[in-house]
DNA sequence: GCTTGACCTTCCCACCCGGGCAAGGTTCAC
DNA sequence: GTGAACCTTGCCCGGGTGGGAAGGTCAAGC
């Protein structure tokens, strides 16, 4: 098959498979007479492979990694393990971080009234030196303002350490 | 003074200078009959305001319009604080996703035992059907493996609805 | 056989926010 | 005058993908 039917089949753009070829991670392709790259049903499992794990946030180096491991049927369990243990515990930080972003912005808000006049806080932090900004969190952990609907996220699945 | 005092008064890398006022949002510097830029107290405090509300990651575009309103003097704090809690909502969004990512992450690493055989259900999932990918969270949350050191992050600081 | 439209090819540009480096000019102290 | 430390512009790089241009190929219909 041709690179569109295989792209769909995969569930990937035709461009994404032209981009992992070109990573390495593919190999090239079969080529028709004309220049066609051609596929077969081990191919499109390989790009589904691949985009299953882009899909859960595994890069490029990282997939080249775990498709290594994939190819080496005896590899053991504990590559990939560790693998997969360092990207989870990148998202974690990943996560602190963006979280701590979003924390101090929910403060700035927490503190501007938000109404006609000219005179806005989040504006001042800012600006000047408001503490606010310095990520000092007060005793008791920080304000918890009403919420229409909160998500109910999952937080607290962790996997266990490395060892 | 020129650009790296500034910059070192401003906190940030004279190359962001350079790059801020070719994104528009220093105006063009006067310059030294030389060609060198010159800048004053009010622009360092440009900077700043520009260095903080990237560091709690307000876009280009979006300072742009902070500093639009910063600049005018009869904005209501309305428009500021509607546009803090757009950045708050992507910011929660974006975070939501990546901890759906990393709790698909951790199941997929609870089910793997890790050890020397070959049977690696990380690989597995990722290379067939399985439905672990699907993101369909047994009944009473996700599993809670035990961890060494929960980071005790802060979750439900919230800021009100947009009106 | 020819046209048409859908497909394929390669190559380049764009995003975002800078870091890093190069080649060259300027300033200041010694 | 000379060297160090600064400044200038400009280009390439990252990551992962989309968009598009310019051109070749295939299959179906006339």
């Amino acid at each position: 098959m041709t690179i569109g039917e295989a792209a769909e089949r995969a569930g990937v753009s035709a461009k994404r498979i032209r981009h992992y070829e070109a990573a390495g991670l593919l190999g090239r392709a079969q080529r028709s007479y004309a220049g066609y790259r051609l596929y077969n049903e081990a191919d499109v499992e390989r790009v589904r492979f691949i985009g299953r794990a882009r899909h859960v946030g595994f890069s490029i180096p990282q997939i080249r990694h775990l498709l290594s491991l994939w190819d080496d049927r005896s590899r053991p369990a504990q590559d990939v393990r560790r693998l997969a243990l360092a990207h989870w515990h990148a998202l974690d930080t990943q996560i602190s971080e963006l979280q701590t972003l979003a924390d101090t912005l929910a403060r700035l808000i927490e503190h501007c009234q938000g109404d006609e006049r000219p005179d806005c806080p989040i504006l001042a932090a800012l600006a000047g030196g408001d503490p606010i900004l310095s990520g000092t969190t007060p005793v008791g952990g920080p304000p918890r303002p009403a919420m229409d609907n909160p998500p109910e996220r999952s937080r607290n699945l962790r996997p266990e350490p490395l060892e």
